[in-house]
DNA sequence: ACAATACATTCCCATATTAGAATATGTCAA
DNA sequence: TTGACATATTCTAATATGGGAATGTATTGT
């Protein structure tokens, strides 16, 4: 069997460096393919066939305008991503962190103290 | 030019199911190769060729002892995945986040009021 | 209608992949 | 030493890929 297909899963999606770059570009505000084209230096049918794939595991949005496509970031599709990321937080060893940790975990305590 | 090498980098690595639920298994505890197979029902040279791909890139660890391996996550290689994801959170239309945002921004404007 | 523009798609190809089977390597135990 | 056990590697086959070039399609302007 061969590696899964880009538009199965978002992880398989942002593989390509290529489209974390577009995804990136077109978080703040929406782009044209030209314009995706010239500010990656990425050939025209590239950035289609990259927007086809962002397209489909709805990574992007997209909204027509005369001959013209808008495509925009619809980051509420790398939540899954987000939150799979963030089931390791807990097992870093940044001290940061486990401070926060211990914090929170305490702050829980704290709201349901009789939980035992 | 074929997809980026999985060895390349995380973001590659975690695009395989498989490794994504190996991390997940090795992120609480270290287990031997026969466990992780045993564990999630994968033939053991699978899971030895996913644990190459995994280790190349830094995302678990090994320690022999006698025959057996120990492998486990290394959960702070995933930091850099985790923050790539975390610079998409200030567009996340979930009003929770936003809130938290601006309750954020609300205090490093407080704790600097004169810095123009 | 026709040319120009903006995108999308198709074809080809070199390459990286995963699973499975078989095999190799390394370590322990009798 | 020899066999059993734990893991790694090699080989094969099927398949998905991304870039480049060429082409197709839709929309605009004259």
């Amino acid at each position: 069997m061969a590696r899964a297909a880009t538009t199965s899963d978002i992880f398989n999606a942002i593989a390509e460096p290529r489209r974390r770059q577009i995804l990136t570009l077109l978080a703040p505000q929406e782009r044209t393919v030209g314009d995706i084209a010239i500010a990656l230096a990425i050939e025209q049918p590239s950035v289609s066939k990259h927007l086809r794939v962002l397209h489909s595991t709805g990574l992007v949005r997209m909204r027509c305008q005369g001959r013209e496509k808008y495509y925009r970031t619809d980051a509420d599709a790398l939540h899954p991503l987000h939150e799979w990321a963030a089931t390791f937080e807990r097992y870093w060893s940044n001290h940061l962190h486990r401070i926060k940790q211990r914090a929170e975990a305490a702050a829980h305590t704290a709201k349901r103290p009789s939980n035992k």
